[in-house]
Order: C-alpha cells, then sequence, then structure tokens
DNA sequence: TCTTGACCTTCCCCTTGCTGGAACCTCCAT
DNA sequence: ATGGAGGTTCCAGCAAGGGGAAGGTCAAGA
C-alpha cells in the first residue's frame, strides 16, 4: 500500500507519516521505485499512533506505548504508569487554562466594549 | 538600566527581553557600550508583556495589545474583541483536554497495573 | 505511442516562543 | 592587572509537523 491509501486509511496526513518514519516510529519497506509500501502492521502502527497522539501523548510517549504494545512480557503496571503521567500533565494545563480563563473572564465582562478608550483590561495589564 | 536589572523588575528572563527586541516589541537605547539602556516606560512594556503572556495572549496578541494600549484612540471594543477571541481559544483548548482527560482516566482506571502483559489502554489504541 | 495528471520522492525552510551555548566585549573591585 | 560578573552577537535546537520546489513514476486516455 502506497502512502497515500496508507494516510487516508489511518487518517493522517502523508507528511506526518513520512515524519513519523524520519523519527523512526514506523520503518514501511520500499518497493522497487522508492516508493514506501505500507504493510497491514504498519498501517496498524499508524492508527495506533493516530490515536495515541490524539490523546495527547507526546511523540515519546508514542514511542514508549508502540514499545509496550510490541513488547509480551510488559507489565500492565508500566503503561498505567505513563498514562497517569500524562493525566497528571493534561490536569495541570487544564487548571493553568481555567485560571486564565476566570481571569480573562472578569476583564471582559468588566469591559464596557464601546467606542470609549477606557478599558479595564489594559488598565490591569499595564497597572503598577 | 542594564537588561539584568530590567529582567528582574519585570519577572523575564534576559533571553527572552531580547528576543521582544529582535521581533520589535521594545526598543531599547543603546548606551555608549552597545549595552541595552532600559527606560521606566521600556519596563513598563515588559511588565505588561509578561502579563499579557501569562493570560496566555500571543505574541501577536500582545503586540496588538500594546498598540491599543498605546493609541490614545482606541475603542475598548477593540480590546474586548480581542480578548473574546482568545476566551473563546482557551475555552476550546480546555474542552479538548477535558475530552482527553475523561477517556484516559476511564483507561486508567480499567487498567489493572500490575504485571500482567494485559492492558485496556493498548487494547483501546490498538483495536480494529 | 505519447501525453497528461495524479502520485510519489527528497530537500529545505517555516512555524511558536523561546532556551542554551559559544565566542567575544565591558565593567567594577581587588 | 586580573578575575568574575555582567553585557553583546550569532547559531542551533525543542515539538510536531506544514508548505512548497524540483524531480521521478505510474496508469489511463487519445
Amino acid at each position: 500500500m502506497n502512502i497515500g491509501d496508507a494516510a487516508a486509511r489511518a487518517g493522517l496526513p502523508a507528511k506526518t507519516i513520512r515524519y513519523y518514519e524520519d523519527i523512526g516510529l514506523v520503518s514501511p519497506r520500499r518497493g522497487e521505485n522508492g516508493y514506501r509500501s505500507f504493510s497491514p502492521n504498519d498501517l496498524h502502527k499508524l492508527v495506533f499512533l493516530g490515536r495515541a497522539r490524539s490523546l495527547g501523548f507526546s511523540i515519546e510517549d508514542c514511542r514508549s506505548l508502540l514499545a509496550l504494545y510490541g513488547d509480551e512480557n510488559r507489565a500492565s503496571a508500566d503503561v498505567k504508569t505513563l498514562a497517569r503521567a500524562h493525566l497528571a500533565q493534561i490536569s495541570d494545563k487544564i487548571a493553568g487554562l481555567q485560571a486564565m480563563h476566570a481571569t480573562l473572564t472578569d476583564l471582559v465582562s468588566s469591559c464596557a466594549g464601546d467606542s470609549r478608550p477606557d478599558c479595564p483590561i489594559l488598565k490591569t495589564l499595564s497597572d503598577r
């Protein structure tokens, strides 16, 4: 299967797949013509990667997850640890964003939003 | 005031301040020796930038905010519009992260996390 | 057979918002 | 005069790809 089909089936841009090959996440064979040839297993990996990425796992996490997936003797504890660490990062991000959101919501609601220059948003940002 | 003092007072790394000068957000004068010399107004801008950045505004948003701040004839509506757009982006990000969080929480809680290889997390990622 | 258009290849630069480091200059205190 | 703590520039790199150029290949239609 050529990269275009693999991309369509995996739901990933071809560019992304090439990048994944570049960094060693997948290693499709090459045909006589130099085209990448994706096996069902390669495709499967790509789908796996797409899902892991859509859950916010970093590329390095994905590399670890793929390794664990391929390891018959893995301990599910290792997967769980990785996922929990990621979960904690997500929580942190959410908390940070919610703090921003709260502050900004206050500021926005206190701003008249008319043609006059007075603006509590700018005032807050520039306050001494 | 030299960059080190400006950095300490603004709560920004010196590197960041040099970067901000590079992209035209601040324009401190230069002394005879080539050192940057920050005026109180420059410092004020840096503090402004630090706060805006900490609220998640992009550099380009910061540029606009600074321009609005310096414009006596601004309409507060323009500031509000900018802030609201940013708020919407934050909301989107939060929603995305919360969806990830929910999914991952489910997966994590369903994983035994022991020494056996069976793992619903990997199973979900690799499911056909 | 020729050509056209879709697909593939590599390559390098661009993005965001900095951060680290190398090589070098300047200032102040001893 | 010398040492160390500042400052300066420039270059490289991070995540995770995206854009686009220059060129090779393949399959179908005239």
